[in-house]
RNA sequence: GGGCGAUUGGCUCAGUCGGUUAGAGCGCACGGUUCACAUCCGUGAGGUCACUGGUUCGAAUCCAGUAUCGCCCACCA
């Protein structure tokens, strides 16, 4: 593509460039790790939560794959034998919530299909929605081994499921048990204590009278007990009321019954410590089937566990003339009929948590069922001992503390679900009731306590939650349970990279299942970033229509303004704000970036000769500021800091090589005393540098890098090394540190900048020339201004320029380390306001008035570290010179 | 009810091991058609680091408390 100077715009079209060279990265090969290690190559793998199968790409996902993308491009660079597996995950609840929804437009339902048909139909819907999120991290820039993608659903994944099941169930850590469990009567499943999210609403608290029963049954004229209650739907399944033992109000009560209203149903009147008496009336209806306390209690005392509610939350036979209605219409059924009697005695608001779907958000309901349990103390706690041992860190640490929390609490986890979409718990029953769990795939030959065959088997029906294949993703999607290449390679992996509200869900999942199957930690580090949220805090959310869409936004700035906007200035773990004047930062930064490559581009000697003579002030200022920040990026980057990464490459780019280093390159390519061998060294030094910061860059802006580096590679094999392709260059390595370039440059620049403040303080027309009178302070500081007079003339136009100043007149200002200065014109003696020098002489005698008062404390010499006396001792002597200049100037 | 976090220029945020002059971007003011870039360049203004007390030679940083905001967890009808 052979491309001239010309033809490169100054405007940068990343939707131009970005899927082609997404394409030639995909053709290169280097997504995918060679075939073997490297020899003596460090091993870095990372771990991405797999997106929904039906999700389309929001703004998380795109930090997400962001992060990742950076670490994953920097070990790359490294020569790290590295792998970044994509793939998708199943999401059960969610993807049926979806496809629910698509066939009732269809005119069926689930129960219309039936299991076979929904799933046949299911997979059908993955056709079409599994490519969705991969077509979309490829805008995004994501360099993840497509050869070894893979999908929750797939058989290495189900196998694994198999396995790990039957691994907990052999352990004695898998239960079944009838429990109450949250219930979402919409998705018709069983969902965890996580999928539930609790919103505090305004409901109310009702007062109902329950007539007291005589001893033979019959109500008791004129006596009743009240019982406040948020849910009457639920009288229907009462058992008893619960007073306070201690509760005067009751004592005589106390063994009595009362009457359940509408059903007749008997109830005693218990004593039990769980009740507040101050709380409504102090007498409490129980109804152990739906409420979790009632259920605790009704166990203590033996109560009656009678559930009025199906599975679609409707009454059900038990709910007598109530039946068939949904909870809260029989809700507002009762209270008329309570109304009507005379027995409803008060209804007032009342604040309370509310449990909703985490999917659908519906009211869960608490179900009495059967279900699947695994023991998970024994497995949180290795969890736990990894993170406090050290073995596995968590970046930020303070969420360790949540982590920790969270595993010290935890609870048994139901992992049954009762939905189609979804691994089969490998569970078999005999007509005995036996239970038999096996990995095979065909399922087992024959019942494992009884003779029963294998015909007269039958699997369980309820799925596993989705979390828990998901748990297994570190090394399920690397072959594990057998005993693979790529798992030897890949596992235990490096660094686990995700958003921390899934740090229960799935981050300590894949501890727990991962130390108990595979008896190391599946990651060294867990690395949690914040959520995006819009301009005002709000977290996005498509019903709130605050969504910045990553594509458009991509199809608008690029993929590379879009990522350097999401990960610049951002701690870990840390929510931020996504506003327009960052993600224009982001666009100008890349549109920066392909201006200064226009430069070189246009710069180039025609022709080119054999570079030669010695490296410029400039030259080896800017070799040795860019190890500085090679330095500081690499460090960023091996310690996970990917902002401060950021933070060093952005600003060695604008601030140092754009600002300054270009503009005295320019002065070393146009003065008149170059010869063609310095200007070609000259040229290629930018060339070579330009080459290092793309670099530098590529991981985090990697298409504008890459089409950068096309281009000077092309124009200049020597400026990039000969590597053809930025992707799998080598990461730029520091060369020493010149500290006297770096002195000098600094001393220069501070000077150019007084002078230009100067001319703008004297009004001075900004393309004029005038002349520059310098007193230097010492010889070095002559020699210093001598060797960057070339500079100094051309950035802060001043011709001529004396260096030999005598400071007859008071100077206008004075730089730090060079000298005083004056303008030979009366237009440039105007700028000369004292003021400007009183100011700077005040700010210089408080600094050495203070330094002076610290230096001569006892307490301050004696106790502080004798490197930081000594530095503060060179800074008092250094402002000392300056003002004695200064002063002497006057 | 428990736990966690935050509070830094007008805005959004960094700030390493405590080190004395707290940074950036945006915004603002002023100047700019200097042959890479106006999506730009130059110069500048702007902060008692929420408050109170403590530790220390020295605190934005460590400790305690207060206030405000946010988040997570939690079975009180």
């Amino acid at each position: 593509m052979a491309t001239t100077r010309r033809e490169l715009s100054a405007r940068y079209d990343a939707a131009a460039v970005e899927t082609a060279i997404y394409e030639r990265w995909l053709a290169s090969g280097a997504f995918t790790p060679a075939p073997e290690p490297p020899a003596g190559a460090e091993r870095f793998v990372i771990i991405q939560p797999p997106p929904n199968v039906t999700g389309a790409l929001h703004i998380g996902h795109a930090l997400t794959a962001t992060v990742e993308d950076i670490l994953v491009r920097y070990h790359r660079m490294r020569g790290d034998d590295t792998l970044w597996l994509p793939g998708v995950d199943h999401a059960g609840i969610a993807a049926q919530f979806v496809l629910d929804k698509i066939i009732a437009e269809e005119g069926e339902t689930r129960a219309s299909l039936g299991r076979e048909r929904y799933l046949e139909r299911m997979w059908r819907f993955m056709d079409e929605t599994r490519p969705v999120i991969g077509m979309q991290h490829r805008r995004l820039g994501a360099s993840v081994d497509w050869t070894r993608e893979r999908f929750t659903m797939d058989p290495g994944s189900a196998r694994a499921v198999r396995v790990a099941f039957k691994r907990l169930w052999d352990a004695g850590l898998v239960y079944r048990d009838e429990a109450l469990v949250s219930w979402c009567p919409r998705c018709r499943t069983t969902i965890s204590d996580l999928e539930t999210v609790h919103r505090e609403e305004t409901g109310t608290l009702w007062t109902i009278r329950y007539h007291l029963a005589r001893a033979d049954g019959t109500p008791d004229p004129g006596r009743w007990i009240s019982v406040a209650t948020t849910r009457p739907e639920t009288i229907l399944g009462d058992t008893a009321v619960a007073v306070h033992p201690d509760d005067e109000r009751y004592r005589d009560l106390v063994g009595r019954e009362a009457i359940l209203p509408f059903l007749g149903r008997r109830l005693p009147i218990v004593a039990d410590p769980y009740v507040d008496p101050a709380f409504g009336t102090g007498a409490v209806k129980i109804t152990p089937a739906h409420d979790p306390n009632d259920y605790e209690l009704g166990k203590r005392l033996g109560l009656p566990v009678i559930s009025v509610l199906d599975e679609e939350a409707r009454i059900n036979a038990a709910g007598g003339e109530f039946v068939g209605r949904d909870r809260y219409e029989a809700r507002e059924a009762i209270l008329d009929r309570l109304r009507d009697s005379g027995d409803l005695e008060d209804e007032r608001p009342h604040q309370l948590m509310v449990g909703h779907c985490e999917r659908c958000g519906t009211v869960v309901e608490p179900r009495l069922s059967v279900q699947w349990f695994i023991h998970v103390k024994p497995l949180a706690e290795r969890a736990l001992a990894s993170v406090r041992e050290g073995r596995t860190r968590i970046i930020p640490d303070h969420l360790e503390k949540v982590y920790a929390h969270w595993l010290e609490n935890i609870h048994d986890w139901a992992v049954g679900r009762q939905l189609w979409w979804g691994h089969r718990i490998p569970a078999w029953f005999c007509p005995d009731g036996h239970v038999t769990v096996t990995d095979a795939e065909a399922g087992p030959d024959a019942c494992a306590t009884c003779e029963c065959p294998a015909a007269e088997l039958t699997q369980e029906t309820d799925i596993f939650d989705t979390w828990f294949s998901s748990g297994l993703w570190p090394f399920s999607t690397l072959g594990w349970p057998d005993a693979t290449p790529d798992l030897a390679r890949f596992y235990p992996t490096s660094v686990m990279e995700t958003a921390y509200e899934i740090l229960f869900f799935w981050v300590a999942r894949m501890m727990m299942l991962g130390l108990f199957l595979t008896d190391v930690e599946p990651f060294h580090t867990v690395y949690l970033h914040g959520i995006v949220r819009d301009p005002y805090g709000q977290k996005m959310s498509k019903t709130k229509g605050n969504v910045v869409d990553p594509l458009a936004m991509i199809t608008e700035i690029g993929a590379d303004a879009l990522r350097l906007a999401l990960v610049s200035g951002n701690a870990p773990g840390v929510d931020q704000r996504l506003t327009q004047p960052k993600l224009d930062g982001g666009r100008n930064f890349t549109t920066k970036l392909w201006n200064a490559t226009r430069f070189v581009v246009g710069a180039r000697p025609e022709p080119l000769a054999e570079p030669g003579g010695e490296a410029s002030l400039a030259e080896r200022w800017m070799r040795s500021r860019m190890t500085a920040a090679i330095e500081r990026a690499t460090r960023a980057l091996d310690e996970l800091a990917p902002a401060e990464y950021v933070g060093a490459a952005y600003e060695v780019a604008w601030s140092e090589y754009c600002d300054w280093f270009l503009e005295l390159t320019k002065v070393d390519l146009r003065r008149d005393d170059a010869t063609d061998a310095d200007r070609a060294r000259t040229w290629l030094t930018a060339a070579e540098l330009l080459g290092d910061l793309l670099r530098l860059l590529h991981p985090v802006v990697p298409f504008v890098t890459e089409e950068a580096w096309t281009i000077i590679a092309e124009l200049e094999p020597r400026a990039t090394r000969g590597e053809p392709l930025l992707i799998r260059a080598t990461w730029p390595s520091p060369s020493p540190r010149d500290k006297e370039a770096e002195r000098d440059i600094e001393a220069l620049t501070e000077l150019i900048r007084r002078i230009r403040d100067l001319r703008q303080a004297a009004g001075a027309a900004a393309g004029s020339w005038l002349p520059l009178e310098l007193a230097p302070v010492s010889a070095e500081a002559r020699a210093i201004a001598a060797g960057g007079a070339r500079y100094i003339e051309a950035l802060a136009r001043v011709r001529p320029m004396n260096l030999d100043a005598t400071g007859a007149r008071p100077p206008l200002v004075g730089s730090a380390t060079l000298g005083m200065i004056w303008f030979g014109t009366d237009a440039g003696e105007r700028a000369g306001d004292a003021a400007r020098v009183e100011l700077q002489g005040r700010e210089l005698s408080a600094q050495v008035d203070r330094l002076r008062t610290l230096l001569a404390n006892d307490q301050f010499t004696g106790r502080a570290p004798a490197a930081v006396v000594v530095r503060e001792r060179a800074r008092l002597a250094d402002l000392e010179r300056q003002l004695a200049a200064l002063e002497a100037g006057e």
